[in-house]
Order: structure tokens, then C-alpha cells, then sequence
DNA sequence: GCTGTTATAGACAGACCTGTCTACTACAGG
DNA sequence: CCTGTAGTAGACAGGTCTGTCTATAACAGC
């Protein structure tokens, strides 16, 4: 049994992610060494390759590790929300916004791994697409619930205003983006059931 | 005079930049090596070095290029969209869909090296953020043209439906987004000039 | 024809990369 | 006590990376 490349969960495993998601989310995927993680998580090379096949195994496991931070965060700040489907999409908005101002933001680590693993069967690639598909879905059922004509189109729309604003808040250093994107949400919805 | 880090143009440059871009388009900035882009350009190591002080400054110059490139392309469709500020803007996202259209559309170059080259300092990130900057100077005056009350926000309201048009559009593989994010620029045109 | 410029090939240094291997330690459960 | 598991340090192989250097060729303009 000393053969399975994918161990259970482990303390040491569990570190090594989490040091892993930081510091790729600082410095980029390729940039970062396999030994920088390892020496900032204090665990052995051969720790490791025990848990993961390869690099790019613990990428993915860092970025399914942050899909799981996230959908935890999101699921907090929906039902906060209360159960009008409009007032949770505002509502990500505004978690969108606290995460632009923390100090830790660095952009969105999907869109990175899939801009350095450019080739869909990349694994980090496919790890970062499935995400963005999971949230495209959420996005989609809230839609719907709203009842608009066609609700489908307007997730899209929303959708990209969240890229958008992801973007231009790393890019241009404007965590306002966050505001900017929900007025503009709010302009799509109100367009939308006007239809 | 053989000193000097930074050469006027030549063939030979010239080609090199061009091969640069598409190369670092197509694999990335720190996953595609000098040594790659040489042999493919068919040019000696020491004419790089001649002409770049690092391979940096090579990045530099191919963002550079796929900036005239691109506001060569843009001027001709803005022009030929008339004077009417809204029409010129509908035409960008056309623009925007005949290029996700395209085999060679791998997403933004600007964005991903913003993503690789995070820190503010270095140099890459510095040529991206000044491509998106005078993107977003342009999108001001048009919107300034149109007479809207709140301009700013509104240019910015496109800019990131752009930006998130581009994501969605070479993440999910998805070109129709370049039209779902004009359908959505036009709604949010025409909610500001209501104001 | 001579001179200065531009480019060439290719070796080279020195660093860094991923991934493997070995020999050793610590320790928990039966 | 003994055995299997998880982890450790560190050497190592084999590549790849950027950037430098040398010696040589092609060719322009004077």
C-alpha cells in the first residue's frame, strides 16, 4: 500500500497546501519552487511526493483547498442575505469588496492557473475552469429565481461584471470596483425584469 | 557606442519581439524560455542580448508591440463605426468577438502578465498596467462624449465587462460572451443616460 | 580595400528546477 | 517488544534557466 499516490488527508499534508496556496497566490505557479514551499511549510521534499504525484497535483489541491474557503465564505454571506434571490447577488458584491481590501488580495488564482497552464488538459487548468463553472451555476440558479425572462444571458452578464471586477481591482488597484460592478448588476437585473 | 542596452529597431529585433509574442501568447511568460524563442526566430543568443538587457525587457517590448498592434486595429474600427460615441463603442465589442473568434485567441496577454509579474515593480506588469490605463482613457471620452451624468463610473462599468468578456471568453471557451457583454453595455448606456 | 557594425555559433558559468533515492528517527497499536 | 507508518535530512541525477564570453563571418560606407 506504500504505492498511492493521493494519501488521506494529514496535518503535515494539510500545511504544506495551505503554504502552498500562499505562496503561489504571491508569487505565480512557475515562479515559486517546490523547495520555497517546502522550506516556508518546514516538511521534507520526500513528505511531498508521499501525498502528491507532482507540482502540479499540489496546485490543484491548493486551488481545490481555496474553492472550499470560498464556497464556505459565500454560503455565510448568502444566507446572511436573506432569501430574496437579488439581495444575495448584492450581497456577493459586497464580500466581493471586503476581499479586494484585505491585504492578502492578489487577484484571482484561477484566472492565473489557467493563463500559466494554458492547455485545457493542464490539471491545474481543468481545476480552474470547474470552479468557475460551479459559480457560473450558482449565478444561473439565483437568476432563475428571480423569475427574469432570460435568465441565462443575464448570469453571463453577471458573471463578467465579477471577472471585471476582479481585474481591474488587481490590475488598477480600485477595490471601488467592487461597488461599481453590484450598481451595474443591479442595472442588468432591473433591465432584465423590465423584459 | 557598444554599450547600449537599448538599440534602435532592425530586422532582426524586430522579429524577435514578434516571436516573443507569440510565443509567450501561446505558453506563458516563465514557462516559455529564451532558448525557445531564439531557436524559433532563428537568431543568435548574443543578438538578443545585444538589443535587450534581460529577458524582461524582451517581454516589455512584445507587450509593446501587441499595444500598437491592437490600437492600429482599434482606430480602423472606431472609424469606420461612424462619429455617434455609442456606435464606436458597440463596435469595440464586435471587435472584441472577431478576436475571440480567432484561432490564435489565447486570452489577455496583459492580464496574465500582470498575473506572472505581481509585484508593481517589475517591469511587465508596469507595461500592462499602462496598456489597460490608456484603454480605459479612451473608454472615458466616449463615455464623456454620450453627455451621461455619471461618465466615470460608467467607463468603468464597460471596462470590466470587457475585462470579464475576455476572461469568460477564453476560460469557458465561450466567444458569444463578446454579445451578451455588449447587450449588457447597451442596457447600462442606456440606464445612465435616463439619469 | 579597409573599417566599423551587426550578426553568428557555440561553449560556458552558475543558479535553479523537479523528482528520486537512501538511511535514519519517532512513534503508535497490537 | 516488535512491526508498520509517517516523517526527516540531505545527497543526487538530469534538465533547464538566464546571461556572458569568444572567435568568426558578412557586409555596409567611406
Amino acid at each position: 500500500m506504500a504505492r498511492a499516490t493521493e494519501k488521506p488527508t494529514s496535518a503535515k499534508r494539510d500545511h504544506l497546501v495551505d503554504t502552498a496556496l500562499e505562496l503561489f497566490t504571491e508569487g505565480g505557479y512557475h515562479a515559486v519552487g517546490i523547495d520555497t514551499v517546502l522550506a516556508r511549510a518546514g516538511v521534507a521534499k520526500m513528505t511531498l511526493y508521499n501525498h502528491f504525484a507532482s507540482k502540479e497535483d499540489l496546485i490543484v489541491a491548493a486551488l481545490d483547498r481555496m474553492a472550499g474557503q470560498s464556497a464556505l465564505g459565500l454560503e455565510k454571506a448568502l444566507a446572511a442575505a436573506g432569501d430574496d434571490p437579488k439581495a444575495k447577488l448584492m450581497a456577493m458584491f459586497d464580500s466581493m469588496e471586503t476581499w479586494f481590501r484585505s491585504k492578502e488580495f492578489r487577484g484571482c488564482i484561477y484566472i492565473k492557473a489557467a493563463g500559466e497552464y494554458p492547455k485545457k488538459k493542464d490539471k491545474p487548468h481543468q481545476a480552474a475552469l470547474a470552479f468557475k463553472q460551479a459559480r457560473l451555476e450558482l449565478l444561473r440558479e439565483l437568476c432563475r429565481k428571480m423569475g427574469v425572462k432570460d435568465a441565462d444571458t443575464l448570469a453571463w452578464q453577471i458573471a463578467m461584471q465579477m471577472e471585471g471586477a476582479i481585474v481591474v481591482a488587481f490590475m488598477h488597484a480600485r477595490p471601488e470596483a467592487a461597488q461599481d460592478a453590484k450598481a451595474a448588476a443591479a442595472t442588468l437585473i432591473a433591465a432584465a425584469r423590465r423584459t
